[in-house]
DNA sequence: CGTCTATTTGAATGTACTCAAAAGCGGTGG
DNA sequence: CCACCGCTTTTGAGTACATTCAAATAGACG
């Protein structure tokens, strides 16, 4: 599997050499898995860190009322992985499904400690990425906090360009929050407004 | 002031020895601030990372209908700073405000930064914080996802054991995201649901 | 083509909000 | 010490936003 856009993922983020960068490069798995595959069940423990090549995966829970809630999406150029899990060895609250056919590299926690170890370059990798990560969800706590169901639809839009058409609708709605009816009156509305 | 607070905050994360202490401790600014004070105001750039060593913050902003909102609070033993301002020096989008006296520690980005180069283990303990971090409003998410009002009502008495007895209602309520008339609903219905 | 799932539509319902008014409570000054 | 003022909390009526349930329609896939 191609490894340029990780390369390019990494590269983007922190300075490090070729010896460096090929010594990464030989951690990593690549895999394949058919769309509606799991990648991690609720209950099992997330034991890779994953970075997604091609296609998409959902992180997602079932609420007490059965209904599937998707945390994120993750595509092209997304690193993935349930946290609390995968560090603490814990079982895990979610899931994580293909949404599409998807290429991935997956990252062992022995060999992600074993990198943070010996190149401390990649312990301030994680460390922006979990303060970036910090900084996107503080801005969808907002969002749930004080956006209305449209606007929240809206935002899902700006933040994740045209994987509305990638996607069932069912999902976009698990996404923003709402039920599948609702989303679909929402749609109409918009669709009538512009005409 | 005391540092007996911070240095147990600190080492509980993370083994440093009593010279890397001193020398953080030596880093730290005492500060203290009044009832209704403002550590950041919304567009100032936010210079410090601060902790909590008495007393009561909130972090707010206001919403598009004027509404303060509430995304965390911070009391005795907490850090609290915002990260994107402090790390990028943009403009802050959250005020910071006492919610009583409180008495504090700041920490300037020079010497934040000055600390992580010398002292590798702060460079880890940040790591536990973001991560940390990240897996708090994670949860919080799945809250406000999936949760009706009285339920993250619930949470809220969780996660700030004993708080709601030191803040006025109206805060709870910017907290937990309803009005405060719907809350007031809320704990009479508690009230005679229970007798 | 037939089956299964996704989407649309509408009616009835529920949850939380808005607005307005009254009651409670705390601090301040006379 | 009490009276008053301002702010918080309570209460209720009417409303808006989103859900539930049910049924019809459309699409996808074998």
């Amino acid at each position: 599997m191609d490894t340029a856009l990780i390369i390019s993922n990494i590269s983007q983020q922190v300075q490090a050499g070729t010896e460096t960068m090929d010594f990464f490069v030989s951690l990593l798995e690549p895999k394949s898995i058919a769309k509606k595959e799991y990648l991690v069940r609720t209950g099992d423990i997330c034991r890779y860190d994953y970075f997604i090549n091609k296609g998409c995966v959902k992180v997602c829970y079932t609420d007490k009322k059965g209904v599937e809630c998707i945390v994120k999406f993750a595509i092209e150029n997304w690193w993935v992985v349930d946290l609390e899990s995968f560090l603490h060895h814990t079982p895990s609250f979610y899931y994580i499904q293909a949404v599409e056919d998807t290429d991935l590299f997956q990252l062992s926690k022995c060999n992600y400690d074993l990198l943070h170890r010996k190149y401390p370059v990649f312990q301030q990798f994680s460390n922006d990425r979990w303060q970036k990560g910090f900084i996107a969800l503080q801005q969808r706590i907002i969002q749930n906090l004080s956006l209305t169901a449209e606007e929240k639809y809206k935002h899902f839009r700006e933040k994740y360009p045209s994987l509305e058409q990638r996607i069932p609708q069912k999902l976009t709605a698990a996404y923003v929050g709402v039920t599948p009816e609702f989303l679909s009156v929402l749609r109409r509305r918009w669709a009538t407004a512009i005409s």
